[in-house]
RNA sequence: CGGGGCGUGGCUCAGCCUGGUAGAGCGCUCGGUUUGGGACCGAGAGGUCGGAGGUUCGAAUCCUCUCGCCCCGACCA
């Protein structure tokens, strides 16, 4: 709340969003480089998302659990890839109550290891099958470059380990999740996002498999929202994940695993963001609706207070989310543009002039100024709000898409191709060559994104190289 | 790790070149007037200048080293 405007998202996107996510009192900065401290508004906003997940994981059969945040640094071994892609980014402690450890431990960056270590010991049989776990925690990694909620040291997020019979599960499970994660992130973040297969460069250390829901930024990139992987048996290997089937006879288990991280906080930010600060979907904002009392003496403060505290009476009693903003000494004007830049969906002025007439002034959040005005009866308000909130988070997304729809481009050539990937994603034909793929990221910085589940045809040219290609590709410079 | 920028009250920064022992705006506290789109006036509190060493009668200022942060690149959810 130091300088009355953030800087200009459209000129300076990157510092709009560190100021905003500062400002808005989602985080700030940790005394450790790379990491960052969640401020209660942002922790609610992570609670929020949680509780959407949850849902959605114990619907599809699986449950909770808490696995060590210590891990023998030999398990990080027990699997090639898996060794190679981590090694370089673990933190590891050698000390521990003052003395050398004979083996040192890595803080976790992923718990694949550990759980197929856990796994290993319950499953036996085929009765066992299949395991569904999920747990909620914070892992390590140690970055290079770090960035509030999209990259840092530690995040929080979900993981889940599941385990299976048969390739065909394990393989309908990582299918199943990355939907779950789609319906997440357009029914609950109004973020329209596009699931897809990751090309080998990108797959998980460790997985034969990676599906990720890609998700297009106020500026044209793309982040990585979720990711889904398919591991095969590679951990199953690793860790002696064994069980006997129904003839007698033993086989090494299917395992999948599955992460959404407060990254995602990052995507909401990024994506429905506007010159003002944050815009939340109302239905993961902390508070979907705000009410500013306004008043000048003594006696209409009586009665504006009591009005206000009605109406946030009859909200709650609605379960809807709501703040009766009572600070003292702050000018409604003020407190517009606070609420503003915190992202609050819907804002409820009530005046001396109201309490009168028994209305209240509404002001919805994604449609700044007089636009997003409008007049309702006090009587009416749980039903006015409802369907406000409602007909607001159909207009983030429909927005969102819109975005995301006039910045992607199918080019006809390569030329083309490098332009509309400076500001946007590029869906083209790529002939699967590792080679094509990185010699586009050095010439234009953008990598293959995923290859979207939805193709209408399969037949085509690579965008690079020329040759028979069979599957388009999202290309975008990436978070 | 390479390139660039920067560390001075809570925040943004001036002062540094041309050493003399610290300033502004915002925020904060108190009082008053205000309050329908970021109010105003007055009075206060608050820093020894990222850290260490050196030069000097004297260092925020000059020198050396060091730590940290931000931005850009290579690695990544």
């Amino acid at each position: 709340m130091s300088d009355a405007k953030l800087p200009s998202h459209t000129e300076d996107f990157s510092e709009w969003y560190n100021q905003l996510v500062l400002r808005a009192e989602l985080a700030d900065y940790a005394p450790v480089r790379g990491c960052m401290i969640v401020r209660p508004y942002g922790w609610a906003l992570w609670e929020n998302i949680q509780q959407a997940l949850d849902r959605r994981f114990k619907a599809t059969g699986h449950v909770n659990a808490a696995f060590p945040l210590l891990i023998p640094k030999s398990f990080l071994e027990k699997e090639q890839a898996h060794v190679e892609g981590f090694s370089p980014e673990l933190a590891v402690v050698t000390i521990g109550g003052g003395k050398e450890l004979e083996e040192p431990l890595v803080i976790r960056p992923t718990s694949e290891t550990i759980i197929g270590y856990a796994y290993a010991k319950w499953i036996k049989s085929y009765r066992d099958l299949p395991v569904l776990i999920n747990q909620w925690n914070s892992v390590v990694r140690w970055e290079l470059r770090t960035k509030m909620f999209l990259r840092t040291l530690e995040f929080f997020w979900q993981e889940g380990h599941t385990a299976h019979a048969t390739y065909e599960e394990a393989a309908a499970e990582t299918r199943q999740m990355l939907e779950v994660y789609t319906d997440f992130a357009v029914n609950e973040a109004a973020i329209p996002v596009i699931p897809g297969r990751k090309s080998d460069a990108e797959r998980f250390a460790g997985a034969d498999q990676t599906y990720s829901i890609e998700a297009m930024m106020g500026d044209g990139k793309a982040l990585q929202a979720g990711t889904s992987h398919n591991l095969g048996q590679n951990f199953a290997k690793a860790f002696d994940i064994r069980y006997l089937d129904k003839r007698g006879e033993l086989q090494y288990c299917w395992t999948t695993s599955w992460g959404l991280s407060t990254r995602f906080i990052g995507a909401i930010i990024m994506v429905h963001g506007d010159a003002q600060g944050l815009i939340l979907p109302p239905r993961l904002a902390p508070f979907q609706v705000v009410v500013v009392p306004i008043f000048k003496t003594a006696e209409e403060k009586a009665i504006v207070m009591e009005a206000a505290q009605n109406l946030r009476t009859a909200l709650v009693g609605a379960e809807v989310r709501v703040k009766l903003d009572e600070r003292e000494g702050l000018t409604p004007g003020f407190k517009f543009n606070d609420w503003e830049m915190r992202g609050v969906p819907l804002r409820i002025e009530i005046g001396p002039k109201d309490v009168a007439s028994r209305t209240v002034m509404l002001a919805r959040r994604d449609q700044p100024g007089k636009a997003g005005k409008t007049a309702a009866q006090q009587d009416e308000i749980v039903t006015v709000v409802k369907a406000l909130l409602v007909t607001i988070q159909q207009a983030l997304y429909d927005r969102a898409l819109a975005f995301r729809n006039a910045n992607t481009h199918e080019p006809d050539d390569y030329e083309q191709f490098k332009s509309v990937v400076e500001k946007g994603f590029a869906l083209s034909y790529w002939c699967g060559s590792s080679d094509c793929e990185a010699q586009i990221k050095e010439q234009t910085k953008a990598t293959t994104r995923c290859v979207p589940l939805e193709q209408e045809s399969r037949e085509g040219v690579c965008i690079k190289c020329g040759q028979p290609a069979k599957e388009k590709v999202i290309f975008a410079k990436a978070y």
